[in-house]
RNA sequence: GGAGAGGUGGCGGAGUCCGGUUGAACGUGCCUGACUCGAAAUCAGGUGUACUCGCAAGGGUACCGUGGGUUCGAAUCCCACCCUCUCCGCCA
């Protein structure tokens, strides 16, 4: 097999065994719990995540203690059955009874490692990542600003809602859409078909140049691929749907599918970092979401989606992480709409993410008069996904293989994009400009008045 | 959907009928050394992953798709499952 993508070729049998799915999630490295536990446990604290670490560490012990006595075990059994090799016929009997006697006390052994490795293994799920020392500390509300960019527009009339410029210039159709599919589903029509697939088309393009592969990807994935790679172990309700009858999800971020590329990989130093760029749609069955802010495109169930996914060793990941930043802002300012990016605060950090920022976008209909709202959104997950993925790569200064880090970035969620660009570009007359940089995509400049 | 073939190390490919000396022949790739002004060719040696014990040197355990069974002992025998490939049919 040759390399795709630039990956090493490993053996590609499947992504992780299905046995294995049980109760895989992305979890912290289990050695580091005695020698950085204090840190670990000021992470917890600022994320407000409560873990027993003491008794996370005892589990540890247990189960390295049983792990020690069966390995001697089976050194015991090894050595026997080697000097049973050539017996003679009349030494065979007795040395079947001892061989048996040793198996049995192997077989005593076993259930117990598993029931201890279990036991760990949950507590160690409920602990999640490090976080990034400069993270604000703190709730949803309790985010940085790190910068500005653009000033919301002062409009010289009443401007309206994505909802009335959709529903006035035939762009959005939820009726339709809640008949046939239900709730927080919609149908693009006319121009704002092509504007989705314009700004795919203009994302896709402006990865590309940073040199991210793109890829067309799998809108589904197997469950334990999603299990290592997605949401978080704190038991939140399920952002997944699940295909009925099968062991497999539909995607809720490319994430997913591209992350899964590295699983059971050893890539070599000279690979990295490697960019990947996935367009995929999303499902997410926003369970729990009710009365949130949903109007709209907001918060919908499918969507379209261009992300970034990178693995990168230890070193690169913080610059590749400013990186992502840099081009969903680049993506933000050619599509010329006002934006602020901050820095999320510990409390709101998923499980795996070290460390994230989100772009929000200037959404002239949200709220009284504007506000805004999140548009992309880029984290740092350092190894915390890639140990579950067994993502690793060969260190060229050293003789143990490395866990790879994992990043991932939104460059452009066609909905949320969507309602910043209808809400920010309307004119009086109530038709909508396009931004300059996506008129090559689009071959219009402007939508409407109709 | 119907029929067949197969899953072994970075890759290719033995071994499976006749269970032990096979972590695994052989080839190839890769690394190191010798030869060379250098390279090619040739020759010699090395070359999986994870966990674990040890200050180190160096040990140990597990892994031949997955899980279970038989056995003192299984890549090799038995059962179940998963996956891949080929052919036919159907279809965007």
């Amino acid at each position: 097999m040759h390399r795709p993508l630039g990956i090493t070729a490993g053996r590609r049998t499947g992504w992780l065994p299905p046995s294995s799915c049980a109760l895989l999630r992305p979890m912290l490295d289990p050695r580091l719990l005695s020698e950085r536990r204090d840190e670990i446990a000021e992470s917890c604290r600022r994320r407000g995540v409560t873990a027993d670490l003491d008794a996370t560490i005892a589990a540890r012990d247990e189960a390295q203690r049983l792990r020690v006595a069966l390995e001697a075990c089976s050194r015991k059994r090894n050595e026997h059955q080697a000097a049973g090799k050539q017996l003679p016929p009349e030494e065979r009997k007795a040395h079947g009874l001892a061989g048996r006697a040793i198996k049995e006390e192997a077989a005593a052994l076993e259930p117990q490692l598993v029931d201890a490795e279990r036991a760990f293994e949950i507590l160690l799920l409920g602990i999640p990542n490090f976080v990034h020392p400069e993270s604000p500390t703190g709730g949803e509300q309790d985010f940085r600003e790190l910068k500005k960019v653009g000033t919301p527009r002062a409009f010289d009339f009443a401007p309206r809602d994505h909802l009335e410029l959709g529903r006035a210039l035939e762009l959005l159709d939820f009726e339709s859409a809640s008949k046939v599919t239900g709730q927080k589903f919609y149908y693009l029509k006319n121009e704002a078909v092509l504007l989705e697939l314009a700004l795919l088309r203009f994302a896709l393009e402006v990865a590309r140049e940073a040199g991210y592969t793109p890829h067309a990807t799998p809108d589904l994935a197997r469950r334990s691929v999603v299990d290592n790679l997605a949401f978080s172990p704190r038991g939140e309700e399920t952002q997944i749907y699940s295909i009925a009858d099968t062991d497999l999800d539909l995607v809720a971020t490319a994430e997913i599918t591209l992350g899964g590329l590295g699983s059971e990989t050893i890539f070599e130093e000279s690979e990295l970092p490697l960019r990947l760029g996935g367009v995929s749609h999303c499902f997410r069955t926003e369970a729990g979401s009710h009365g949130r802010e949903s109007k709209g495109l907001y918060r919908v169930h499918q969507f379209s989606k261009v992300e970034l996914f990178a693995f990168t060793t230890p070193e690169q990941s913080d610059d590749l992480h400013e990186e992502m930043l840099a081009i969903e802002e680049r993506i933000m300012q050619a599509l010329e709409v006002p934006y602020h990016v901050i820095d999320i605060a510990t409390g709101d950090l998923g499980a795996p993410a070290y460390r994230k920022f989100d772009i929000e976008a200037w959404m002239p209909g949200r709220g009284e008069s504007g506000e805004y709202g999140e548009v992309t959104s880029t984290s740092n997950c350092t190894d915390f996904q890639a140990r579950r993925l067994k993502a690793r790569y060969r260190r060229s200064d050293a003789k143990k293989n490395a866990l790879v880090h994992t990043l991932n970035g939104t460059a452009v969620a066609v909905p949320r994009v969507l309602i910043a660009l209808l809400e920010n570009h309307q004119q009086q007359d109530g038709s909508v400009s396009v931004p300059t940089a996506l008129q090559a995509y689009t071959g219009f400049d402007r939508i409407g008045p109709r």
